[in-house]
DNA sequence: CGTGCTCCCTGCAAGC
DNA sequence: TGCTTGCAGGGAGCAC
């Protein structure tokens, strides 16, 4: 699943599209299945003849430029768990059985947007303001984890407030009005790069452990993104690059196998109905702090790799 | 303002 | 072997 890093990765090899015409936008015949897509049908319309001025990354959000007023149309683009975008100056290739967009760019190029479970979004407004107002995700994101330097001050602000304060660590690391980007991978590694038990409540962290945490973000998200992200299951580049970031995932997806520090088997545990992954020992439980009651809702998995989870249907 | 729950999707692993 | 079940995941939308 695409998090911070492997948008970025996206975004960097969605960048040869930059100062291009488009020619013709359409929707595929599976995407007008769907409501979130038969509600563009219209306003992708609006995207043929404008050059594309701009992609840029706001968390794990693509924002598409389009000009040449630099408040035109904009467009609001999720890769959610499947989301990719094939780019190449094929245009009689079949197209890939999950396509929902296609943008051909009068230069020949084709750009495929392609997404199996169907999280992805791609959204059409008319300008930055109508987007801003729309969307409330996008408007309320907090810091990039990936920005360098990493702005520590306002992390620990953030950690300061109200709502936050009663969280876990596992918890609070997910939402995206803290640091955008961060995914549930890169939250069980920044853990365990702070030596952090993901059920710590967040008020019980001093001065030196928010420093730690911050510092475990930063640079998990940032090597990830050196290493060309983590090409896990169902994420995949535009060009195909693979990336190499699993290669040095220390507790994610490693339940029952030695820690690759100290050897003691990982565990998970499922919060908020998503997995997090740590080692015991490397991760201790604060000394003398309460969080029993959080157990509850945060309970420890029993049967290995499967969780009981709600029933649907 | 906030929290917590449900739904959206489909490939595929697990279980029978 | 072949069928069924349900997990994986981020975010939107809703009720309260």
């Amino acid at each position: 699943m695409p998090e911070g890093p492997e948008v970025e990765q996206v975004r960097r090899e969605l960048l040869l599209l930059e100062g291009q015409v488009v020619q013709q936008a359409q929707l595929t015949p599976l995407a007008l299945k769907y409501q979130r897509y038969v509600e563009q049908e219209e306003k992708i319309g609006l995207l043929r003849g404008r050059t594309l001025t701009k992609v840029e990354r706001r968390g794990k959000y693509l924002v598409w430029w389009f000009g040449p007023d630099p408040d035109n149309l904009k467009v609001m683009n999720h890769l959610g768990m499947t989301g990719a975008w094939h780019v190449s100056g094929q245009k009689n290739e079949e197209l890939p059985s999950h396509s929902k967009v296609v943008l051909d760019f009068a230069s020949g190029t084709r750009a495929i947007f392609d997404d199996v479970r169907n999280f992805g979004r791609f959204v059409v407004y008319r300008s930055a303001e109508e987007m801003m107002t729309r969307c409330e995700a996008l408007r309320k994101l907090g810091i990039d984890g990936l920005a360098v330097p990493f702005p520590q001050a306002e992390f620990e602000d953030l950690l300061a407030i109200p709502r936050n304060q009663t969280k876990t660590l596992g918890e609070v690391l997910l939402d995206q009005r803290l640091v955008a980007g961060v995914g549930n991978i890169y939250k069980s590694e920044a853990l365990f790069r702070a030596r952090l038990h993901p059920e710590t409540i967040v008020s019980e962290l001093g001065r030196q452990e928010m420093k730690s945490l911050g510092k475990a973000v930063s640079e998990v998200l940032c090597q990830a993104l050196e290493s060309g992200g983590s090409t896990i299951s169902n994420f995949q580049s535009p060009t195909g690059v693979e990336g190499k970031a699993q290669e040095w995932h220390q507790v994610y997806a490693r339940e029952d196998r030695p820690c690759l520090v100290c050897g003691t088997p990982v565990e998970r545990l499922v919060q908020r109905d998503r997995s997090t992954f740590y080692c015991p020992t490397c991760q201790p439980r604060k000394k003398g702090g309460r969080g029993t009651k959080r157990q509850e809702s945060a309970k420890k998995t029993t049967q290995k790799g499967r969780v009981g989870r709600r029933q649907r249907r």
